[in-house]
DNA sequence: TTATATTCTGTGTGCGAACACAGTTTGAAA
DNA sequence: TTTCAAACTGTGTTCGCACACAGAATATAA
C-alpha cells in the first residue's frame, strides 16, 4: 500500500485531513500556528499515505538560496587538488537549480597565515555551509569554533579532525591503503629481495596522509614477518631538486643489486618513474598513489605497475551532495565515509578513466 | 561570460530576442510555426546567453509520462541478478518525480521460451524504452526488430549484441578482467607451480562472459610465456552436485602437490572456497568474480584472496539514467561503457561495501 | 457586551517550463 | 476587394510546493 504512493501531493493530504494546504504546509515545516486537532489529523494522514514531497517542486518554489564555500589549497594543473576542484565544479552544476551556489576559496598549503586570512574573509560572507581541507590543524580548530558560534555547518575533505561536529568526512583509509600497497608489492617476493622506500621532505607540516600509509605498509611487513626475509632500503627525496633525486637513486642502484620494488607514499610517483626510466631500471616493480596525469602516463607505459586511487573528485562531489541532502532534502547521511581503494593497472586504467569522466 | 549564466530563463531570452515566451518555446522544441526572422533572433540570443533549461521546472510542467520496462532473469536471494534488480530499484526512486515509471519483467534464464512470451507481453504495453539482458541471442534479435518497428528505444545490460541500434551498453570488459585476474594470481609465481582452473557445465547456452574471461586469462599466460613455467590443471564442476565437486577437487589435490592457486570464471567461487576449507587447503591463492554475499564472506575470512567486481547494480542504474538523459534531458551519452574493474581484498572490502550502499 | 489581542486557517501568488488555445498577420485564390 | 486557410505569435493555465497575507475563530480584558 505504501509502495506506489509517492505521487501523493500536499493537496491530497489536505483533503484527506479536512484542512487546507497551508495547514499541511505548516505541519510539514513545524512552523507553528496549528491547533493540536489539525496537527494530529494531518500527521496521521501524512503517515498513512507515506507522503514524500516532490523535491523538484520544492526547489523550484523555494526562495531560499544556499551559499556554500569550499576552502582548500590552490594548485597547478596536474596536481592532486585539481581533482578536488573538479568534483566541486561538478556538484556546483548539478545543484545549481536547487538554488545552491558554490564559491571556491584557495589558500597556500605551505603558509598557515594564508589559511587564516582566507577563512576570516569567508566568515564575513556568512555562508550556509563550509567545506574545509584541514591542512592546518590549530588554525582549522579556531575557524570551526567561529563557525559553531554562527551555527554554520561544515564538512571536512581529504582528512579530518576528531571530536569536532563536522557534517561529513569523505576520505581515504590511509592505513589500509598502505597495507594493500604492501600486499600488492610484496606478496610472493623472493626472499632476500631489496625494496626501496622513498620519502620526500615537505616544507612546513608533515603530511598525515603519507605517514599513515607508511604505517600501514610497515604493518603488513611485520604481520607477515617479512622484516628478515626482505631488505628495506629507505631514502629521502628533496622537493624541487630532481637532478639531486636522480643522483640519490643512481647511488642506491649502484650499491644494491637485488632491488625488486620501489614505492613512495605521496602522489608524485611519476618522478620515480621518470628517474627509473633514465636509469634503465624499468624492471623493478613500482607502485604509487593517485591518478595524476603524469602517473597515468607512466602506468600506461608499464613503468608504474600499479596506482592506488581514492577518487578525490568524488570525495568533493559527495561532500557537497551530502550537505544538500541534509540542508535541503532533509535526508539522513553517514558522517564518516572511506572511499573505496581502486587498484589500477595498465589493463584497467582506460576503462576507469573513461568511466569516471562519464561519472 | 558564458560561465555564470545558467540562471537565464525563457522569459529573459524572450525579452532579449524581442519575441514572446511561446515563440522561444517553439524554437527550443522545434515545434515549427516560427518565422525565419524570429527563429534566428531567438537562436542567436540562446547561444549568446548559453541558455540551459531548468530541468526541475521542465519535469514539473511536463505532462508526459515515461514507462520503462526492464527484462532480465529472475533470481533467488544472494544471486548475481539481485544486484541488477537493486540498481533498477534505485533508479526508479530517483527518477520518479521526472515522471518515469519502471516496470520489471523477469524471465527464466534457462528457458528461451519464457523470454519470448515475456517479451511479447512487453510489446503490448507499448513502453517508452526497454532494457534487455540479451541472454538468448536469436530471440533477442527478433524482439529488438519489433522494438525498432515501433520506434521504441532499448539498451543492453550485462552483455550486448553487436551491430544493433541499442542506446547504451554498460558491462564488463570480460577479456581484461580475465587478464587482470591472471596478473594478480600469477605474477611472481615460482616456476613449476600448479594452477587449477575450474569450469562449470551450464544448462542451456554457454555463458559468453565466463568464456571471454577465460580467454583473457590465457592471453596473459601466453604473453608472459608462462605455458612452460607453470602447470595449468583444468577441471570441470557440475551444477548442483557439490559433494561430487568436492570429490573432484579432493582427487586433484591428492594427485598434485605444488598447487599454489585456484581460479574460476563464474560468480560462484564461494563453492570452491567451501571445498578448499573442507579439504584444509586454505593456503592456495583463490581468486574469483562478483560480490555475492557468500563470496564476500569467504573473502573476509581470507580463504578467497581477491574478488573482481564490476558493480552490476551500478550498471543497471546507469542504464536507466542514460535513457532519461537522452529522452528527457536531451543530453549526449556514450553508447558503450565498460565498468571499472574493482579489485577487492580482505582489507578494502568493508569500505567498498559501505560506500556502495551509500552510493 | 464590546474591544482587542491571540491563535488558527484558507486563499492567492510565484517559481520556470510546457503546451493548449486564441488571436493576429500574411499571402494566394476567388 | 474579399475570403480564407496557413503561418505565425502572445496569453493563460498547469505542475507541486513555499510562503505571505488576509481573514476567521477563539480567548482575554475592559
Amino acid at each position: 500500500m505504501a509502495e506506489k504512493n509517492h505521487k501523493i501531493r500536499i493537496k491530497d493530504i489536505a483533503v484527506l485531513a479536512g484542512v487546507s494546504e497551508g495547514t499541511v504546509d505548516r505541519v510539514l515545516h513545524n512552523r507553528g500556528d496549528v491547533s493540536d486537532k489539525s496537527r494530529e489529523a494531518v500527521t496521521k494522514v501524512l503517515e498513512e499515505m507515506n507522503y514524500s514531497p516532490n523535491l523538484l517542486a520544492r526547489s523550484l518554489a523555494s526562495k531560499k538560496n544556499y551559499h556554500f564555500v569550499c576552502l582548500f589549497p590552490s594548485f597547478e594543473s596536474g596536481e592532486y587538488w585539481e581533482s578536488v576542484d573538479k568534483g566541486f565544479k561538478q556538484a556546483a552544476l548539478e545543484f545549481l537549480h536547487h538554488n545552491v551556489h558554490i564559491e571556491k576559496k584557495y589558500f597556500n598549503q605551505f603558509d598557515s597565515q594564508s589559511f587564516v586570512s582566507v577563512s576570516e574573509s569567508v566568515l564575513k560572507t556568512e555562508p550556509d555551509a563550509v567545506f574545509i581541507a584541514p591542512i592546518f590543524r590549530n588554525e582549522t580548530i579556531s575557524f570551526i569554533n567561529d563557525l559553531n558560534n554562527l551555527a554554520i555547518p561544515y564538512s571536512f575533505i581529504d582528512s579530518m579532525i576528531e571530536n569536532t561536529e563536522f557534517n561529513t568526512y569523505y576520505g581515504q583509509n590511509s592505513f589500509q591503503s598502505g597495507f594493500i600497497a604492501a600486499k600488492l608489492l610484496l606478496s610472493s617476493m623472493p626472499d632476500g629481495s631489496q625494496i626501496v622506500v622513498i620519502r620526500t621532505k615537505r616544507k612546513g607540516s608533515v603530511s598525515n596522509q603519507t605517514l599513515t600509509r607508511s604505517n600501514g605498509f610497515n604493518h603488513y611487513i611485520q604481520e607477515n614477518n617479512l622484516d628478515n626475509k626482505l631488505n628495506i632500503i629507505s631514502a629521502e627525496f628533496n622537493n624541487n631538486d630532481e637532478s639531486g633525486n636522480l643522483e640519490i637513486l643512481r647511488q642506491i642502484f649502484k650499491q644494491n643489486h637485488t632491488i625488486r620494488a620501489v614505492i613512495t607514499f605521496n602522489s608524485r610517483v611519476y618522478r620515480l618513474a621518470m628517474h627509473l626510466e633514465a636509469l634503465q631500471q624499468t624492471n623493478v616493480r613500482l607502485i604509487g598513489y593517485d591518478l595524476l596525469e603524469e602517473n597515468v602516463k607512466y602506468l600506461k607505459q608499464g613503468i608504474i605497475n600499479c596506482l592506488i586511487s581514492q577518487r578525490p573528485d568524488k570525495q568533493a562531489y559527495f561532500t557537497v551532495r551530502d550537505m544538500c541532502r541534509k540542508l535541503i532534502f532533509r535526508q539522513e547521511i553517514n558522517r564518516i565515509n572511506y572511499m573505496p581503494m581502486d587498484v589500477l593497472m595498465k589493463e584497467n586504467i582506460e576503462d576507469y578513466v573513461q568511466f569516471n569522466e562519464n561519472i
